[in-house]
DNA sequence: AGACGGTTAGACATTGATTGTCCATCTGTC
DNA sequence: GACAGATGGACAATCAATGTCTAACCGTCT
C-alpha cells in the first residue's frame, strides 16, 4: 500500500463516523477535513468530490465485507452455521455501522444513488457464494431442496432478499440480529431432509 | 396554559432532541417542523425565527431548572446534601440533556450568544439561593466560615464557578457527576466546624 | 350554507453555506 | 536549491436555509 492509499484510508476512517453522525447531506467537506486532521485543500488532493469520497468508502466497505464473507463460508460447521456466519459478517461490515445513525435511511439511499454498481455487484457475489455453499451441501446430502422445487441459486437469492427486507425493517425499529436469527432457523428447518 | 402555549411546548419538546443531535447550526427549521409533525409555515406561527425558538427553549429549561433547584433546597437533609441535590437538579435540567451531543460545545456557545440574559439571571439566582442556604446553616451553627474569611455569597459564587468549570471539562471528556461529587466532598470538608 | 381560525404546500427573494478550483506560501526531504 | 505535498485564503458558482407570502384546504361554529 503506497503513501497516497494510506492517506485515503485514513480519510475514509475519519469520514465514516462523521457520515454516521450527520448523514451524507449534512456532512460537509470541511467537517471531513477537520475529522481527518487536514485542510480542505488536502482533502481534494485525495478525493476530487464528496461523492467520489463516499463511493470510495462504500467500495472499501463492500470489498472488506466480501473478504469476511468468503472467510466465513470457508470456516467450520455445517452449511447453516457457515451461512449464518457469512451473513453476520456482511451485516457487521455494511449495516451495523449505520444502525445507530438517525440518518441510516438517508445513507443507504445515498449509497444506492452513488454506489449502485458496487452494491449490486457485492450482493450478486454474495448470492453466488451462498449458492455455491448450498450446492456443496446438496452434493454431500446435508440438505435437500426436493420439497422446495428450487435451485441453490434460487434459495440463495431468497436469503439475500430476506436480508434486505430485514435491513429495511431495522431502520424502522426492528432488531437486525434477532430477525436475522429467526430467518435462519426458518431456513434450517426448510432445507433439512 | 392556553392552546398556543401548548403548541409551543410541543414544538420545544420536539426541537430539543434535534438540536442535541445536530447542533444549532446544522438544525434547520425544516428539521424541527418535521420533528414536531407540522409544516414550516405553522412553525413560524409559533416562533418568528430559529433564534427566538432557541431562546424560548433555553428560557423554559432555565425556568424548569430553577423550580427544581428551589424544591431541592427546601428538602430534607443537611446543607450539604441539599446543595448537592440542588446542583444535581440544575445539571440534570441544563447540562445532562446535551452531554451526549457531539455538538454540546456549540450548543452552550449558541446559548450564551442568544440567551445570555436568561442564563446569567438563572446563575445569579442560583448563587442567591445557595447563599441563603449557607446563611441559614451559618445561623444554626451547622457550618462555619471563620477559617475561610468569606461571606456566604462568596462561597456560593465559588460553588457556581466550580460547576461551570466542571461543565466545560465534561465537554472535553470528563465525568460531570463524578467531578461534581468530588467537589462537594471538598466543600463539606472545608465548611465543617 | 357561509364565515372563521388554523393549517398546509408551495413559491419567492434574500441571505448564507458549500462546493470545487486556484494560488501564493510554507515545510520537510532529497 | 529543487521538489512534493500541505496550508490558509480567495474565488465564482451552486445549493440550502431563512423568513415572508398566498391560495387552497379543513373542521368548527353559527
Amino acid at each position: 500500500m503506497n503513501q497516497s492509499d494510506q492517506k485515503s484510508e485514513a480519510i475514509l476512517d475519519a469520514a465514516l463516523p462523521v457520515f454516521v453522525r450527520h448523514g451524507f447531506r449534512k456532512t460537509s467537506m470541511t467537517d471531513i477535513a477537520r475529522a481527518a486532521g487536514m485542510s480542505r485543500a488536502a482533502l481534494y488532493l485525495s478525493f476530487s468530490s464528496k461523492e467520489e469520497l463516499f463511493r470510495a468508502g462504500s467500495a472499501r466497505a463492500h470489498a472488506r465485507a466480501m473478504r469476511k464473507v468468503e472467510a466465513a463460508l470457508a470456516g467450520d460447521g455445517d452449511v447453516f452455521s457457515r451461512i449464518e456466519m457469512a451473513i453476520a459478517a456482511f451485516q457487521r461490515e455494511l449495516i451495523a455501522p449505520f444502525a445507530g445513525s438517525g440518518d441510516a435511511a438517508e445513507l443507504f439511499e445515498t449509497n444506492m444513488a452513488l454506489s449502485r454498481d458496487v452494491t449490486l455487484a457485492a450482493r450478486a457475489e454474495l448470492v453466488a457464494l451462498l449458492a455455491q455453499a448450498l450446492t456443496n451441501a446438496l452434493a454431500t446430502g446435508a440438505i435437500t431442496l426436493d420439497a422446495l422445487h428450487a435451485t441453490p441459486v434460487d434459495v440463495a437469492a431468497i436469503i439475500i432478499a430476506a436480508m434486505e427486507g430485514i435491513k429495511d425493517a431495522q431502520v424502522a425499529g426492528h432488531d437486525l440480529l434477532e430477525d436475522t436469527r429467526l430467518f435462519l432457523r426458518l431456513l434450517r428447518k426448510a432445507l433439512s431432509r
